[in-house]
RNA sequence: GUUCCCGUAGUUCAAUGGAUAGAACAGGACUCUUCUAAGGUCUUGAUGUAGGUUCGAUUCCUACCGGGAACACCA
């Protein structure tokens, strides 16, 4: 709010001066500089303004700055640079925001974007992994970026439902089915697939028995098929619910190929009736607008099959069914991209409800090796388990060596584990491929997520220290100056904001690490408990809203908070 | 070939059209009798090329160079 006090008060002092600023093109802005010399907000409305005034940049900032009047909150303004003009906030504030951070606690952090947009439920569908197959890192990553998006969306008013989508059916289950049968040495049946898979590529006759099989798992007609269908769906979904608790995640619905591809198929028949799609070659398609750089798809295939464009739309309307949202989300590998420009312009063209089609496709980048593209269809990929278990690993090697006493529970060292993995997925841009390093997720020192947890951990056991010191935490007695801790902790709910609005996790994971940075200096700089210091109480507070920050932004990155480290 | 994404220190990533392009790792120099050294302090080092728009461009536009992806019956 001190933003819009300083933009209401700017205009003034333009109007001030005579200088119009409604219906221009030309906007200011008030932001917080990037460099905190530079003071806590700063504006470059003399710049945009200059040429308008018929003056220089800086004489205009002289100008307004002489026409602001005394500004709740502002302590100093000051001209620098080609004309900025920076303004200092007073201390008073900051003291006041570790009171404010305190009591709202676990809601630091919240905000309207959703609400005040009229969009009160979302759905968010992220993970999607198929029976019958391994869940590799691809799917961690799906997993660990529409998580944190689906905790964001919430915090910011809106209701948000977890959906996770997978593929029943298909050509991968007979694959796998054919691996189970040939008595491939293996535990479940991700590694039945690969056998299949390998197969089906290199032999003939594998390939027509993989077929075979595919017609008997939808026809049903073999009671053994059957048994080991239900066997294997099981199994996988049962190995993939375990990971998801590993992992923290919980969906509301699931939804199967099996049940999406024949409401697809139907769509598309009626979309056939009324021109949407037509027949080409045998197989139903509909034509991209080629202007648009959209391509024509196979929706139905010659064989008169579904394929997963018509599942997808089956889909949309399964969802919209279970759950009348005002926006879905959808977390997919950026190679989808294309493919769901096309499905977005047939939803458009099929349904008529407005609701139905708000639908925000979100894609990430892939998880790379220096070996290339992963893939689940040859051997050599990286299991989301094993990921977890070599980081798990490195971590007990790098602090259970040496005394025992800082050995470190099980508990803990996954809690570390998943804490790394995940930030080193969240601290970049979505889109980005990771180009993923074993020596280097191993590293955790730095930009890392174990750097965040400790920090955090730290500040709990200081809080605990002082508590048991008998210090009870006080807001009205500080030094002159405000940390730089403080005058970066209250923005917060601001960076969430911004994040919610980008559908981008990483603003917080940034944030995190710079806050975290500011803490460890002042942690280094400052004895924090200290009984006969007349600030300590106050040190003790700031501690305590610094660790409501981390833990509220760690719980957005679906980080945990260890006990201690 | 067409379309889309992307080129930033040696490496992995940041930077809502703004000030001296930030971190981390790696390299160099310090720092535990003191609340957790998985920490802190100092230091070396970067916008692919050529134009354009702008008071101002890593950011927007055009061309080129380089990497990735998609492009009809896989998901």
């Amino acid at each position: 709010m001190i933003r819009q006090l300083l933009e209401r008060n700017i205009i003034q002092a333009l109007g001030n001066l005579g200088i119009e600023t409604i219906g221009d093109a030309a906007t200011f802005t008030v932001e917080h500089p990037e460099e905190l010399s530079h003071g806590d907000y700063m504006t470059n409305v003399a710049l945009v303004y200059a040429r308008k005034a018929g003056m220089s940049p800086r004489a205009l900032a002289e100008k307004i700055a002489g026409q602001l009047a005394q500004i709740n909150h502002v302590k100093k303004v000051e001209i620098a640079g080609p004309g900025f003009i920076n303004f200092f906030i007073s201390r008073e504030f900051f003291s006041q925001s570790v009171s404010d951070i305190i009591s709202a606690d676990k809601k630091f952090g919240h905000n309207e974007l959703y609400s005040k947009s009229g969009v009160k439920k979302v759905i968010v569908e992220y993970t999607d992994p198929n029976p019958f197959k391994e869940f590799h890192i691809g799917h961690l990553m799906s997993n660990t970026i529409g998580e944190s998006i689906a905790r964001i969306i919430h915090v910011s008013g809106a209701e948000v439902k977890r959906a996770c989508y997978q593929g029943d059916v298909g050509l991968h289950v007979a694959k796998a089915i054919w691996g189970y049968l040939q008595g491939t040495p293996g535990a479940h049946f991700g590694e039945y697939y690969v056998a299949g898979a390998a197969a089906y590529d290199e032999s003939e006759e594998a390939k027509k028995e993989i077929i075979a099989i595919n017609k008997k798992i939808y026809s049903k007609e073999d009671p053994k098929i059957n048994e080991i269908y239900a066997k294997g769906r099981e199994d996988s979904l049962n190995g993939f619910e375990s990971m998801y608790k590993r992992l923290g995640t919980k969906f509301d619905y699931y939804f199967f190929e099996s049940e999406t591809a024949p409401i697809g198929a139907k769509l598309v028949e009626e979309g056939l009736n009324k021109g949407i799609f037509e027949k080409s070659e045998g197989a139903i398609v509909f034509k991209g607008d080629e202007d648009r750089g959209l391509h024509t798809r196979v929706f139905i295939n010659s064989e008169g099959l579904p394929t997963y464009e018509a599942k997808e739309l089956g889909l949309v309307k399964k969802k919209f069914e279970t759950y009348h949202y005002d926006l879905s989300v959808v977390i997919t590998g950026n190679e989808i991209r294309d493919y769901f420009r096309v499905l977005m312009d047939a939803v458009d063209k099929i349904f008529t409800d407005s609701h139905i089609k708000k639908i925000q496709h979100i894609p990430h980048g892939m998880l790379r090796l220096s070996t290339g593209k992963m893939s689940s269809r040859k051997g050599g990929i990286i299991s989301g388990e094993s990921l977890i278990e070599d980081t798990k690993k490195a971590i007990m090697e790098k602090v259970g060596t040496g005394d025992s006493a800082k050995k470190m529970s099980d508990t803990i060292a996954e809690e570390v584990a998943i804490g790394a993995i995940k930030y080193s997925i969240l601290r970049q841009g979505s889109d980005e491929d990771i180009i993923y390093d074993v020596t280097k997720s191993v590293s955790l020192e730095g930009d890392s997520g174990p750097y965040l947890q400790y920090a955090t951990v730290r500040a709990k056991s200081i809080r605990e220290k002082a508590a048991a010191a008998g210090i009870v935490k006080k807001f009205n007695s500080y030094p002159d100056e405000a940390s730089d801790i403080e005058r970066v902790l209250y923005r917060f709910p601001e960076i969430v904001e911004y994040s919610a609005r980008k559908c981008e996790p990483h603003y917080i994971a940034t944030y995190l690490i710079v806050v975290s940075a500011l803490f460890n200096n002042y942690y280094a700089n400052n004895k924090i408990v200290a009984a006969d210091d007349e600030f300590s109480p106050y040190r003790v507070a700031l501690t305590h809203a610094f660790e409501i920050v981390m833990r509220n932004g760690l719980t957005l990155l679906g980080i945990p908070v260890p006990e201690r480290m």
